[in-house]
DNA sequence: CTTGGAAAGTCAACAAGGCTGACATAATGT
DNA sequence: ACATTATGTCAGCCTTGTTGACTTTCCAAG
């Protein structure tokens, strides 16, 4: 299990690693790979609805944290409220989210899915989820804890708190 | 090793993963942040030649296969011959890439870095390696090996030919 | 040798979803 | 009172994806 050195793949004994341009390489276009496959599913689904990614990862994020801010989903996302106040206002409109002036303070609007709204994203979290179990099942549960290690590692450091924030004992 | 269950991460002990929408979630979050972390350093580069994502992958699937088609990339990249052509021609016109017309088919273009495009390529692939490393040590071994292979499984099929194309042995 | 079809390139038009800049409004905190 | 914050909105621009139509080049089969 730890001798044997299958297609370059497995690096060397303790802890030193041997990381060659080549194995790097091939870790970026698996990443650029599976990134396709991560999003196919839901892609198709969007298309029926004529909506994009942009929809899907506002939905999402307002589907974790119910009730949140447009600027904290700004710093999730990563995009301009410009950009954000497109998509939300296009949620809105279709009765997909709605938005809520806050009670504390006035001026933030809390973000909500609708009925509507958490059907479809069941809808996509589903397809997505199904992706992903499958993808875990068949790697293993050791596999999945590096999957994870590894992409924690690879995030911005801001980033890793957003991250962070939905561990299990959260809930 | 197998028995501590670290924040919700490690699974179970034998094979049966318990695999909750929970966990399934905190995947799909971990991929969208580390992906954002892994195309970050390439897209500072890029904004100052004025290039985008598309090139840099153009840039990278030529490299690593010199005097591929436009056909080969095309079911590579999965995208529509225009949209590949925009980017094709711009790089041709700024002298990053060679277009050779096919010597045993003269219709088939065989692409190819100039010098030029190579500077470019290792300024972009030594960032992204960069990250890509960095992650990967702090991951550990392990941790690397499960990373692939979750991403491999997370792929769609006709996708996992072409990375498997790049493995060590090929050369 | 003709012809069908594949490979490649090109033009036009369009849409999603990023961006910047400027400005408005309301509420909050000092 | 005043500066700041949160949000929304208008206008315009860019990249990168799409479809559809059309041409040129060339190989290969009839």
């Amino acid at each position: 299990m730890a001798d044997r050195s299958p297609a370059g793949v497995v690096i060397s004994g303790e802890s030193l690693l041997f990381l060659t341009d080549e194995q790097l390489r091939r870790g970026i276009e698996a990443m650029f790979f599976a990134y396709r496959g991560f999003t196919a599913d839901p892609d198709r689904i969007l298309q029926d609805y004529s909506y994009g990614r942009a929809h899907h990862r506002a939905i999402h994020f307002i589907n974790r944290s119910p009730g949140t801010t447009v600027n904290n989903l700004l710093s999730i996302l990563g995009v301009t409220k410009q950009s954000l106040n497109r998509v939300l206002r296009a949620l809105v409109d279709d009765g997909l989210v709605e938005s809520r002036v806050g009670t504390r303070d006035k001026r933030e609007r809390h973000l909500f899915l609708t009925e509507t709204g958490q059907t479809l994203e069941r809808a996509l979290s589903e397809a997505q989820r199904n992706r992903m179990r499958a993808a875990f099942r068949a790697a293993g549960p050791d596999a999945v804890s590096g999957f994870r290690t590894v992409l924690e590692q690879m995030m911005d450091p801001d980033m890793r708190k957003h991250y962070q924030d939905g561990t299990d004992g959260a809930k």
